[in-house]
DNA sequence: ATGCCCCCGGTTCGGGGA
């Protein structure tokens, strides 16, 4: 099973690169996020032509996260648990396949990216991942496979970052996020990309401006979080950076990740 | 030190992104 994240930076500007893409990679799954754009406004038709079903959660303008999958999507839950007051639609979970026969329980999240640092959006972002852990807790207890995957906003270590001095004390990259990221590794979660590939550089973002693209100028800030149940099944984990070189690109590129089916465990 | 670029909503500029 191929389950790719990306942050598209408006599904609806972005609509042909991503089907382009889709055509080409043919994930089984894709975790979106910032949509910038309402359920209604959800392009629903032309991922359903691509041969995908789809979970949105939307909101005007900002944000918004959603699920595609060739296979059939069920008991989705949108919104992070922990904060009824929180009106920004930055995560969804939902099951993709049988989860009782080689399903797998996914979410596409976008943590909050927390700049400025003084403003009231940084203690936002680290009470978001303080949810976020106490979430993937109970997630834990169920003992079953699952995948959170999207933008986190997190520079985790200085390999990921083309300037790390340079970003020291920016929301993405401050050891307080970096903590609350560790955090969220502790409790038994695996960043599959690391798991799979050692590399310095292997970047997900690069800024529009001031040639950050050409002058390969990015941020590893895109990650897929496993369960150790499927961190069992993990076979590959690769970031794909051509999309952002093409005509009207997203900001972001998807990873992609590769699991085994569960059933092929039996014949070892 | 700041803006560069790109998206949205809603009008030709402001807010937000990272």
């Amino acid at each position: 099973m191929k389950i790719a994240t990306w942050n598209v930076n408006s599904v609806n500007a972005r609509l042909h690169n991503v089907l382009a893409w889709l055509e080409e990679a043919r994930p089984d799954v894709v975790l979106l996020q910032e949509l910038k754009t309402t359920e209604d406004k959800f392009p629903r038709m032309e991922f359903a032509v691509a041969g995908y079903d789809a979970a949105v959660f939307g909101q005007k303008a900002w944000n918004g996260v959603a699920i595609l999958a060739r296979e059939k999507i069920t008991a989705v839950e949108p919104g992070l648990p922990g904060d009824a007051t929180d009106e920004q639609a930055r995560y969804i979970e939902a099951t993709v396949g049988h989860q009782n026969g080689g399903g797998v329980r996914v979410a596409s999240l976008y943590l909050p990216n927390g700049n400025p640092v003084e403003s009231e959006k940084y203690p936002y972002k680290l009470k978001w991942m303080e949810r976020l852990r106490a979430h993937a807790a109970r997630l834990l207890r169920r003992e079953q496979p699952f995948v959170l995957g999207g933008d986190y906003n997190i520079i985790p270590e200085a390999r990921d970052c083309h300037d790390p001095q340079g970003w020291a004390d920016d929301a993405l990259f401050r050891l307080e996020s970096r903590r609350k990221f560790r955090a969220l590794l502790n409790l038994g979660l695996t960043d599959a990309l690391r798991a799979c590939n050692d590399k310095p550089e292997q970047y997900t973002f690069w800024d529009y401006q001031a040639g950050a693209w050409p002058r390969n100028h990015g941020l590893r800030i895109d990650h897929f979080l496993l369960s150790p149940q499927a961190t069992d099944l993990l076979a590959d984990c690769a970031v794909d950076p051509a999309p952002r070189g093409a005509d009207k690109a997203s900001d972001h590129v998807p990873v992609v990740l590769t699991l085994r089916q569960p059933t092929k465990l039996h014949n070892i």
